[in-house]
DNA sequence: CCGATAGCTGTAAACGTTTCCGGGAGTCTG
DNA sequence: CAGACTCCCGGAAACGTTTACAGCTATCGG
């Protein structure tokens, strides 16, 4: 009889069908020896023989099918141009990689219908969890969550109930320290720039500096907090406008980005930094450092964030059952010229000099 | 009698086995409703409301087994902390969402085995498509990718004979414009601060530095050379060794975070930018106008080539049978204050200034 | 009133893999 | 030499979906 190719998918790739014809024995066989347990030296002979006369590679989908597994593990944030997101996908890979599985990342663009409708497709198995850092949360997004058929990790701010295992930061916390360590520094003119106050982060940032500003009775004025987006472009806009209005001695600022874009704002202004004005950023990225003057940062622990994330989402998919668990991680102020308090330089990739604050929010 | 659960899956999760026992109707027709084709009104309302009784969510690994397509298209870098990748990523990430499917992000962090470990992983059916764009290429990457059983898109330099779609820079041709530029300015102790040699890129760009100033019979002092990698952080210190040994009047980068550790380096020395020193960066990242002063920089093209290779790829996933095809993004040049040529400041977001070269390398 | 047609429905076969299970052959032990 | 044990093999069932096909009912036209 001829050769029989009643196996070949029309496609014309080969599968362990095609193989255990070539190699006359069983699909089972087959199967067997490509996944390297069993058979018989002349089996694996002829299997291996075949495979590569083919060139046989195995169906990740059919076998995830199988085994109820992918090997894959997504992460979804809303801007990966903002450096902590990097490093905090750093921090996650290095977690994710010890347990043999890989790391994928989604950027949503912010826009949340996106970030549901990846959840709804990615979620529905196409990975074996994943880690979400959502910087808007509407309630359809919290179910969307809580009912994913696939372990979540959320970082970042979450309703106090919600039955997800989520790691967060303090940040009206990490605002008082910038604000805590301006004030010692003798700055009364402090502005803020914020990110979208409809934003998780924004609004608790607006309202640690409203409140730190009031524990310092220091009234505060509109027209030093200015609000843009979360990126460099808005952070120098705004603080434009923030300069054509009133004459702040101090800025602190939502995240590095905006923090850049504030700094670039205030040079091209013809103001000194951190002489006239000292500038505060936040995430403490490698951003910071990377500036000149390099700028103070509070640190919200985005590495931390993201190992222990990783960590709680690996023990879930381990352990389905657990219950959900909430870990918090502290700010921490970094100081460096951009605020002007004359400190020996810290190393450039040291530990940031953290500057307690008296109220005591969190840790 | 009692309630039917033989259908149900130990895992517990319903399926559509689930649905249709519940809703009393054959899977056939619960899958029919669930996706909207056909249907009596009154089998779809039995339908609809078992599903949401059960919290019924589909399989998505099932469906694409039985579809051959998963609706994903990967994206996989050396370093995602580098801007360039993250604006290719942007462009891609536009043209891929049009076409109805959603981009996935992997980090290699240019560990080589990593990537062809990905490609053999999420090639495997995963992913619809992939795009690559790898800095070391070696024989072995490239049979995984010839051969990868879903469609590949190359971004970056490939052997001529590669059977691989391909879009391609000639980034000797943009050390050149960089060499040009300076050297029309009155420069003439120009230092090269590269990437690592054994990369394609880090190759690419030592020939083009020498051959640029060959043409300008300008001997190639190898003082002014200096290697580390790709990063900030390495920029900065194989400046701080290069200053350490030699004294140039300009300096030519590798790409932007190299360029903005020199421009940290040299501010760090007392050395002034760019009336001591000027500077230009590659690739016309956002992180070269963030910059104070914003960096001079040669843009490699990254969006267009982000935005060309995405457009390849759906091209070839709609018709496998293609021949590959290779295109080719001219670079240009911006020029901005760290090269110092007093130029009526571009708008941010503008086109670069171009600046052609004699020499006829590409384009 | 009858045949054709349209619309639903259920059965079953795919998609490509892994794995349970039973059978057969060979080896060792008592 | 019989029985127990080990090893290898192949058939078949799973994983959860979509879909080709055929059968059924109801409607419509003549």
């Amino acid at each position: 009889m001829g050769r029989k190719r009643l196996q070949e998918p029309a496609d014309g790739r080969p599968t362990v069908h095609t193989v255990a014809a070539r190699a006359g024995v069983s699909i089972a066989s087959a199967s067997r020896v490509l996944n390297g347990i069993g058979g018989s030296p002349e089996t694996i002979r002829k299997v291996r023989a075949a495979a590569a006369e083919v060139g046989y590679v195995p169906n990740a989908i059919a076998r995830s099918l199988q085994s109820q597994r992918t090997g894959l593990v997504a992460l979804a944030v809303e801007d990966i141009g903002n450096p902590v997101y990097v490093e905090m996908m750093r921090a996650i890979e290095a977690v994710v990689a010890s347990s043999g599985r890989q790391l994928l990342v989604h950027a949503t663009g912010g826009r949340i219908d996106n970030e549901t409708a990846l959840l709804r497709r990615l979620a529905n198995r196409y990975v074996d969890g994943m880690i979400v850092s959502p910087i808007r949360v509407t309630d359809d997004h919290l179910t969307a969550l809580v009912d994913s058929p696939v372990p979540v990790v959320v970082v970042g701010q979450l309703g106090a109930d919600a039955a997800v295992d989520n790691v967060r930061t303090d940040s009206r916390h990490g605002v008082a320290l910038a604000v805590d360590h301006l004030v010692a520094t003798g700055r009364r003119r402090i502005g803020f720039v914020n990110g979208p106050l409809d934003t998780v982060p924004g609004t608790a940032r607006d309202a640690g500096f409203r409140a730190a500003l009031t524990r310092h009775d220091i009234r505060c004025d509109e027209d030093l907090i200015e609000v843009g987006d979360f990126q460099y472009a808005a952070g120098r806009t705004a603080t434009e406008r923030l300069l054509a209005r009133a004459d702040p001695d101090a800025l602190v600022c939502a995240n590095d980005l905006i923090a850049v874009g504030a700094l670039h704002a205030l040079l091209a202004a013809g103001r000194q930094v951190p002489q006239d004005v000292a500038v505060v950023g936040m995430d403490d990225t490698e951003l910071a450092r990377m500036m000149f003057p390099q700028l103070s940062s509070v640190s919200l622990g985005s590495t931390e964030r993201g190992r222990r994330a990783a960590e709680l989402l690996l023990q879930r998919i381990a352990d389905p059952t657990l219950p959900p668990r909430r870990e918090q991680v502290p700010p921490s102020l970094a100081i460096r010229a951009s605020s002007g308090t004359p400190l020996p330089a810290p190393r450039p990739g040291g530990p940031p000099t953290t500057h307690p604050t008296s109220e005591g929010v969190t840790s």
